[in-house]
DNA sequence: GATTTTTTATTGGTACTACCATTAGACCAT
DNA sequence: ATGGTCTAATGGTAGTACCAATAAAAAATC
């Protein structure tokens, strides 16, 4: 059978990319792991410091790596930080290939998917977190601290994502709210009132295991959300 | 207000991939375009070769740009290519050092808001196409292709995906679903009869916008899987 | 004249070398 | 004890040279 693939010449950075990414994906790299210094890569892996920082740089590009200067500097394996995905996907948008509302589209179904989740699984504790995120919402609104307010509510998104004790679902959420961060004016100060209202409501149907007002409460709050940012 | 902000100095490389960016958000430069030649930029950006490769790395894994080596080659703007994305999530997920469990967990609880938004938004010819999947599935289990019909299954998850027309549940599940692929092993033959008749049944409901029967057959066919593979 | 082969210029990929900038710790001075 | 200086380690940048692939132009062949 003639079921031939069309071949690609390999590129020797790609090749050492994939060789720490494999070490990592066999859990031989860990997060915080330190990488040997650049010029002992180069010679390990036969190539130049050149292509080896080319690899790096991929890596660290990623959110794979973490790259430090100085003495007991290197290349740091880190924890998962969505921030380089978050960044691509806003790269996708300038480039037409998605929208703010696909964004804020998928945003809201995924949300009602976690909400649903968190009710079943979170616990006592989790809802603990929620509430005293709110609070402090509160009292930075009272303060009229915008920038830090809009920090919190962001973090309630990932707190709830977290009741749901999925890192998949975590991650997804942060990335996600990674973008509309960037993309997002802070909402002013006269909105947010209602908005700590309908969090309350929506903690209480939490604590009731009401998978139904929950669900409801928050589709409310973000398709008003929705609205708002709508009209520029 | 001793209230700083920790400092760090920017590099080279990154101050010349934002330049680019910008040009690309600004609109200046649109997909198809090409920049000049490394060695043209290296001298217009005033550093080195070295320095505007390592920029061009980074464009590249972020999917923003596509280098072509050759007479006529260059580095291109690309249309918005997912690709570079679903790999970074890849690392993510791997870092964050998850199981099997969890992904498909998370994957059964957005298929589900993926299913809900099928039922709704998909097409007549969505439809034609999950019911060509489904068949082509079918024939190639007669055939005992058990790597094809495993990668047909995929991408009837993908196809789902997109009846939803946004193209982040779609970058999303396609990565999710390629994660899986690189964990699971074949369903053996047995099964299959199955699952083509829980897809029928399924499609059927999709077709009739019957969402509870659409959600309940899917979750039913998901969970079987799940137990399947929590046995080992 | 048409087709095939060869040459050539362009451009990304790799190698090597040298040096700069920053960091952490050791050591020293006040 | 505080602050300054020195030193080694390590990422960041510069520059040069050459390799490898590619497409167009030129030459050779039929």
């Amino acid at each position: 059978m003639h079921d031939f693939s069309p071949v690609k010449a390999p590129r020797t950075f790609e090749v050492i990319g994939n060789q720490i990414r494999d070490q990592v994906r066999r859990g031989i790299l860990k997060p915080g792991d330190k990488l040997p210094p650049e010029r002992t890569l180069a010679e390990q892996f036969g190539s130049s410091r050149n292509t080896v920082r080319e690899a790096l740089r991929s890596l660290e590009h990623a959110g794979l790596i973490s790259l430090q200067k100085g003495a007991h500097g290197g290349a740091f394996i880190t924890d998962g930080d969505p921030g380089a995905v978050a960044q691509s996907i806003q790269d996708l948008m300038h480039l037409g290939g998605l929208s703010l509302a696909d964004v804020t589209d998928a945003r809201l179904l995924i949300e009602n998917a976690v909400v649903v989740a968190a009710v079943t699984r979170g616990t006592d504790e989790d809802f603990d977190q929620l509430a005293a995120n709110i609070d402090a919402a509160e009292t930075l609104t009272r303060d009229r601290d915008i920038d830090a307010k809009a920090e919190r509510n962001i973090q309630f998104h990932i707190l709830l994502a977290e009741c749901t004790h999925n890192p998949v679902l975590i991650l997804i959420m942060r990335t996600l709210m990674d973008v509309l961060r960037a993309v997002h004016r802070p909402v002013t100060a006269e909105d947010t009132d209602d908005i700590i209202r309908s969090r309350r409501r929506f903690l209480a149907h939490l604590r009731a295991r009401d998978t139904g007002g929950a669900t409801a409460e928050m589709s409310r709050h973000l398709s008003r959300l929705h609205d708002l940012f709508e009209v520029h």
